[in-house]
DNA sequence: CCAGGACACGTTTTT
DNA sequence: CGTGTCCTGG
């Protein structure tokens, strides 16, 4: 048999990922070094070589993106390739998915042993915030001093530890002990409503093999190969669920990056990757460090801000490919100039050839998006952004889900409430509070209650009228779409129920946005096909839920990119974090400055310091052609100026990747826009500060070394006062008044 | 029901 | 400054 192709076109380093011998293996993969071909061809060659069984493969994922990306190269690279037609047919019973998406495919397997009801509901954030919110209510609790936010970080925190309530030791920390109370209690409504959260599908998921050896023993047997992706983004329960599904005897390929580990505020674990040669046994480690994406000075300029982080595994970039152009830097007065100058740039670029497309934005928060949106939108620009709400979150979408939640299971509480007056219908919060509190008393669904109080005529004739149309439309509802394909029945429900005239209604562009999602939810229906779920079906399952429960699954538990409005060929705006794993020719990075980048709240510890680092190497390493880095002397940040100075991380690149970009017109800055700007600062003005040195803004001043300036900022008081002076010939520059010795002219 | 005002808040985000 | 949330009065 013919396994070239498997080699063929790889690296040395990567060759040896692919062919390893050994069980357990951790493939270090930098940046652009071609990571999921690897991953893709590993599991071509356990196959075909190796003759693993696909039956025997599960390969794990973070995103839904990322498992359908593996399954579609992998299944391309078979089909084009694999003679056996057998085996083809049978790579469909690899298990591929995410770690939430394969948990919930085990609790759906095993729903009985774990006491959950089979049609146990998924909470996204959204429906686990209105639980929360319920439960600090019922507790009597003060929002203002238990935000329920907070409460359902802290559940969701401690539930990435795999921390049961039972098990907390609160010890006499005021905090711990409310805290606890609403994750107890919390928790308690969950396992009477049949409840799951996305954590609590990792928890569960992981106290099913623990607490039954049978069934642990029957998943090592079927899966003695386990591959893992983006590993340093694992948290605790999801590397002690692999750990206790590897067993002894599985073997664990796990692929990572801790250069980009970005994800630790929100639970993972750095140190997984870390000790990962620790806990898998004999294992080997690979490093990818040969890059395709960049030129050489980006990659030096990355290479030169990441060394400066302690306990790394060790990984540099390089390339074959020749320095090309240095990276830029750009010291803008303000926010709006940076904009100008990255728009003008953008121009510029697309006037040599290039598309748009071509193009990133990206910023470390979202709220420096606005500005340059309207930079671009001033020049006719066309951009997108990325990772505002998802598809699935959206309101219109969801209450449409809740529709048909609603027509599955009549007994959803969840969906119940969400859509009882949705769209309005007369039925206010007081008629929903008696229904409620009747179904505690008598331990019954919302649905039960609202129906037995409009048979025992419980409520005023007006509220019991206008709960039974809603009971009624439901049920007419489900008889109607009893044969409807699950296009028709998304379409019948939106229209029938009366919510997509209720969202097209609604005023200003926003009615027709909802409108146009919800048609593109029944697009959404119509194109689904359960079979293209990165989580297969098999014969394991005993049988197949109704078309309309997979969907509703599979929304659950994916953001649906797909729908997101796309345009053709558009600048692409986004944060640092949602740009991991894309490439762009060329790259701005705005906002460089200390204390947004790296940002404040991290900048007095050294891990999450070092957290922003990795962050910005991945913001460097994701250009291809052109880097250019930009920041804002000034910047206006929740209503008051700021002077940042250009971050720590632009000083950590060597200065032979990158070139000052100077001026084009000395003086840009006129005074009087200047002086426009410190018209109403808040009582310290700065305009005070600065007369108090014997200085003026505007103030015409020389430098032994950088000659004739203008003043343009002061900032500081007294000894420490610094001024900033536009220089003609040397740009801009802080200056220690004290020590600057300024002639005024 | 909804418009409008007071008020709080202000990294990063997937499932 | 800007946005989102909550409350109130019509």
């Amino acid at each position: 048999m013919d396994v070239s192709y498997l080699l063929d076109d790889l690296n040395d380093a990567q060759r040896e990922a692919v062919s390893a011998p050994a069980c357990n293996q951790l493939i270090l993969a930098g940046a652009g070094s071609g990571k999921t071909r690897v991953l893709v061809h590993r599991i071509a060659w356990l196959i075909q070589v190796e003759h693993v069984s696909p039956h025997s493969i599960m390969s794990v994922t973070f995103t839904n993106k990322a498992a359908r990306e593996m399954r579609g190269r992998l299944e391309d690279l078979l089909d084009g390739n694999l003679l056996d037609s057998n085996l083809v047919g049978n790579s469909r019973s690899m298990w591929v998915g995410t770690f939430h998406g394969i948990a919930h495919r085990l609790l759906k397997a095993h729903w009985k042993i774990l006491n959950l009801p089979q049609n146990f509901q998924i909470l996204d954030s959204d429906d686990q915030l209105r639980l929360v919110k319920r439960v600090c209510q019922t507790l009597k609790l003060d929002e203002t001093k238990w935000p329920p936010r907070q409460a359902q970080s802290y559940i969701n925190s401690q539930k990435d530890e795999g921390q049961r309530p039972q098990y907390i030791q609160a010890g006499g920390d005021p905090y711990a002990v409310t805290m606890l109370q609403i994750y107890t209690a919390y928790e308690e409504i969950c396992r009477s409503g049949g409840l799951v959260d996305f954590g609590e599908l990792l928890l569960r998921a992981h106290e099913l093999l623990l607490n039954n050896p049978d069934i642990l023993q029957h998943y090592q047997r079927r899966f003695p190969f386990i591959l893992v992706d983006e590993f340093q983004d694992t948290n605790t329960i999801q590397y002690a669920w692999l750990r206790v599904l590897a067993g002894n005897t599985g073997c664990v390929t796990a692929v990572g990056d801790d250069d980009q580990s970005i994800y630790g505020w929100r639970g993972a674990k750095i140190e997984n990757i870390q000790r990962f040669t620790d806990d898998f046994k004999q294992s080997q480690t690979v490093r990818l460090e040969q890059n395709y994406r960049s030129t050489g000075l980006i990659l030096k300029a990355a290479n030169g801000v990441i060394q400066n982080n302690f306990g790394r595994l060790g990984k540099e970039l390089r390339t074959d490919a020749g320095d090309g152009e240095p990276l830029s830097l750009y010291a803008a007065f303000n926010e709006h100039d940076e904009a100008r100058f990255i728009v003008e740039s953008i121009q510029q670029w697309v006037k040599e050839g290039n598309r748009y497309d071509s193009i990133a934005i990206l910023y470390r928060s979202n709220a420096q998006s606005r500005v340059l949106e309207e930079a671009l939108l001033r020049e006719n620009i066309a951009y997108r952004i990325y990772g505002g709400q998802r598809f699935y979150d959206r309101l219109e979408i969801k209450n449409a889900l809740s529709y048909l939640r609603l027509l599955v299971n009549n007994n959803d509480d969840t969906a119940f409430e969400r859509v009882i007056n949705t769209p309005t219908r007369g039925i206010g919060g007081k008629t929903v509070e008696q229904i409620r509190l009747f179904a505690r008393q008598e331990g019954c669904s919302l649905w039960d209650s609202a129906q037995r109080m409009v048979d025992e005529k419980i409520l005023t004739p007006r509220a019991s009228g206008a709960v039974n149309v809603f009971l009624q439309l439901i049920r007419q509802l489900q008889v109607q779409t009893l044969e409807s394909s699950l296009d028709e029945q998304a379409d019948k429900v939106i229209k029938q129920s009366g919510l997509y005239e209720f969202h097209k209604n609604e005023k200003g562009e926003k009615g027709q946005a909802r409108a146009e999602n919800l048609e593109e939810l029944v697009n959404a229906c119509r194109a689904f096909n359960p079979n293209d779920l990165a989580t297969q079906t098999d014969q394991e399952q005993q049988e197949d839920a109704p078309l309309l429960v997979q969907f509703l699954d599979s929304a659950s538990l994916d953001a649906g990119e797909g729908q997101a409005d796309e345009f053709d060929d558009a600048v692409q705006l986004m944060t640092l974090h949602s740009a991991k794993g894309l490439e762009f020719s060329r790259v701005f990075m705005a906002g460089v400055e200390e204390n947004l980048f790296p940002h404040r709240m991290s900048a007095d510890d050294p891990e999450r310091l070092e957290e922003e680092r990795r962050l910005c190497y991945v913001g460097i390493t994701r250009a291809m052609v052109k880097l250019t880095i930009s920041y804002a002397e000034t910047r206006r940040m929740h209503g008051t100026e700021n002077f940042n100075r250009v971050s720590r991380f632009v000083k950590e690149i060597p200065s032979d990747c990158i070139s000052e970009v100077r001026l084009k017109t000395q003086i840009q800055r006129p005074l009087g826009y200047n002086k426009q700007s410190y018209k109403k600062p808040s009582n310290a003005s700065l305009q005070e500060k600065g007369e108090d040195s014997g200085y003026y803004l505007g103030q015409k001043v020389t430098h032994a070394m950088f000659g004739d300036g203008a003043i343009t900022h002061f900032e500081g008081q007294e000894n420490n006062m610094r001024v900033q002076v536009n220089f003609v010939n040397e740009g801009s520059k802080w200056l220690v008044l004290q020590y600057a010795n300024l002639q005024a002219l």
